[in-house]
RNA sequence: CGGGGCGUAGCGCAGCUUGGUAGCGCGUUUGACUGGGGGUCAAAAGGUCGUGGGUUCAAAUCCCGCCGCCCCGACCA
């Protein structure tokens, strides 16, 4: 936990302020955009959010902004005290930057580069390793200078593939990036530590702004490094498939996520003959197992990996080939680590040419070979089905073009090799699934869910500072490449996130920490100098003094349409100025979320009350 | 990158098959009535039909190119 105890709901950066909607800008809708298909992308645009301007990029309206700021508000306050200090990095970089670390290839083409008058070629930040490294080679020099831990809040630039969803996956984004510097891993000033706090942190962060959230082991991907946790706020929605252990709390993506001890035998007596059949154009599993009238999980699926060092002489064998059940999905990671060393998809071509019949490889295409290591799943290594009690029937490839056998027998196909273990071996090389056995508890399985990843931590080791040069002298005069962490946080993807989880029919559901004002104050009838207009701008007043944010809906419209955008744009509490109301020295207090018309409070209460309920929360 | 779809008023859409006057709903403006959950009536403004070419007496509509956008899939063959 932070060491300050932080005003929760009443955060800056605003304190106080009245808007009026007739002077601001809420373009609020019926309907909502043809191209949105998320909720809270179909949210966002209706309450007069953001505003898409193109592919993958938006305006943050008025609204928008206000939360953003919050948001950001909330990331400073935590990211200070867990001893970062704010800086502010370029957007556009040198591309020779990135060609120190070899981004500019593994980014790939989601690194957007632009050409300036003289022909030089500057990319525009898709994160700052390398910049904030070479800041600290020409300003670090000696151990005694570590730790330090530097942050930014910034637009950042990733030309996705495929941006979708409104902010969950921009072009153009905002986010909180933040790096650590350290002479050792571990002990005092250590990266652990720094790791640690920001791990605190951003539960922190996350928890403040009203997310349901699992923090979870994650795969570190292009940026590198070795140990990484996802944050990620629990939701259907969300791209990404975490799997949790419900008996210890491990909990993982599943790109990362480790099953449990899985029994396996390759023996089993042969079903029957080896029977060849003619499976033409037939792309897929799916395909293939209808037309053979197979299910999934009786099929065994081969996909050709290669050494991705193998141009390196001696280096044996260079083809890697993973075998898993046709329900199953191969995990790329799992394979490099069965296969010891780094490994890459087969290129198709290249693969045909060395005798591999792409889409109708079987395992037994190893056999006489011995430039291959075959590495099956547990679950495809069986040679009786369990759950039958019999022996196990088997479809595969016929390592022949357009062909596929029935019958497939471990032991009858493949022979003594099977035994050797340098050319097979058994291991996991699948992505886990619900229902596999928890790799941290025994009997457990492992649960399955959907997350929206707004946070990302990583102890880089000394990747970055290796590839560029930066080193301090230790104690003992000896010069040692720097350790390094970073820490990021998706703040616009965090927005949406939010309304992803918390709306109903009838629009957003903001919680005070975070909502662009806390109270929204509704008079009935827009008319100057009227006692009730004056009683609603007094209010107004009132609320703003007790550092109260007051959005005053004072549009000349009916009640109906006022309640409805009041509830789309989702200001936690709606104050309604009414002569009813008024007559008794009342207004009518309502949370959004809550049914029925709300209760009338004295006039006299209502700040009270209001405070209350915007600390409480 | 593959597959599918879309581009007509600020937003959502029809019209295109079978070429001939630019249409509907919401929103906007003006006026009246109304006034506690997206009101009623009346009047009005608003469109180079994404773009370039072609066919034709005539193109939103047919043909070709380009551009933009959305969805699905994708190292699983």
């Amino acid at each position: 936990m932070s060491t300050k105890t932080h005003t929760h709901s009443l955060a800056a950066p605003h304190r106080g302020d009245i808007q009026r909607w007739t002077r601001t800008f809420i373009p609020t809708s019926k309907e909502p955009p043809a191209d949105a298909e998320a909720i809270s992308h179909k949210l966002l645009v209706r309450a007069g959010y953001i505003r898409r301007v193109g592919a993958g990029i938006y305006d943050y309206l008025p609204l928008a902004w206000r939360t953003l700021q919050k948001i950001c508000a909330i990331v400073r306050e935590e990211m200070n005290d867990a001893g970062g200090s704010e800086m502010l990095m370029p957007a556009m970089e040198p591309i020779e930057l990135f060609a120190e670390t070899k981004r500019d290839v593994d980014y790939g083409d989601n690194l957007f580069k632009l050409t300036d008058r003289h022909g030089r070629i500057t990319a525009l930040a898709p994160t700052h390793e390398e910049i904030i490294t070479e800041l600290m080679k020409s300003g670090v020099s000696s151990y005694r200078q570590l730790p330090i831990t530097l942050y930014q809040i910034q637009t950042k630039f990733r030309d996705e593939f495929r941006p979708r969803s409104g902010l969950l996956r921009g072009r153009e984004f905002i986010m909180k990036d933040a790096y650590s510097f350290h002479l050792t891993l571990d002990g005092e000033g250590g990266l652990g530590e720094t790791y640690d706090a920001m791990d605190r942190a951003y539960s922190n962060i996350f928890k403040r702004c009203g997310l349901d959230f699992s923090r979870v082991e994650a795969e570190a991907g292009p940026i590198g490094g070795s140990a990484s946790h996802e944050f990620m706020v629990n939701c259907d929605a969300g791209e990404d498939i975490i799997l949790r252990c419900p008996e210890t709390g491990y909990a993982a993506n599943v790109e990362k996520c480790e099953t449990g001890e899985r029994a396996w035998s390759f023996d089993g007596e042969p079903t029957g003959d080896l029977e060849k059949v003619h499976t033409p154009n037939l792309p897929g599993i799916e395909e293939v197992g209808k037309f053979l009238k197979v299910k999934p999980p009786n099929m065994l699926k081969t996909v050709v990996f290669k050494r991705h060092d193998s141009g390196g002489a001696g280096v044996s064998p260079v083809w890697i080939l993973a075998v898993v059940r046709g329900d199953h999905d191969v995990n790329e990671g799992k394979v490099k680590a069965a296969a010891g060393g780094p490994v890459a998809l087969a290129d198709e071509a290249e693969a045909k040419a060395a005798g591999f019949s792409i889409g109708y490889v079987s395992p037994r295409v190893i056999v006489g070979r011995t430039d291959c290591l075959l590495i099956v799943d547990p679950d495809a290594a069986q040679g009786m089905d369990a759950a039958k009690g019999k022996p196990m029937f088997w479809a595969t490839g016929a390592d022949e073009k357009d062909y596929h056998v029935k019958r497939f027998n471990w032991r009858r196909e493949m022979g003594d090799v099977l035994n050797n273990q340098s050319y097979v071996k058994v291991a996991d090389v699948r992505n886990a699934m619900a229902g596999d056995p928890s790799p941290r508890a025994k009997g457990a399985t492992l649960e399955e869910g959907r997350g929206i990843e707004v946070g990302h931590i990583f102890k880089l080791g000394t990747k970055y500072s290796e590839a560029m040069g930066l080193n301090v002298l230790d104690p003992n005069q000896d010069r040692v490449p720097v350790i390094m962490g970073c820490y990021g946080i998706g703040v616009s993807r965090t927005l949406q996130a939010c309304v992803e989880m918390s709306h109903d029919d009838d629009g957003i559901i903001w919680p005070g920490a975070i909502a662009p004002f806390h109270v929204l104050i509704t008079p009935m009838k827009i008319e100057p100098g009227s006692e009730l207009m004056t009683a609603a701008e007094q209010l107004a007043t009132d609320l703003s003094h007790a550092g109260i944010d007051v959005l005053v809906d004072d549009r000349d419209e009916r009640p109906g349409v006022k309640f409805k955008d009041a509830d789309l744009i989702g200001i936690p509490i709606r104050l309604t100025v009414g002569d009813k109301a008024l007559a008794e020295g009342c207004v009518e207090y309502k949370h959004r979320g809550d049914a029925g018309k709300g209760e009338f409070v004295k006039m006299h209460d209502v700040i009270d009350t209001c405070v209350r309920a915007l600390t409480e929360a």
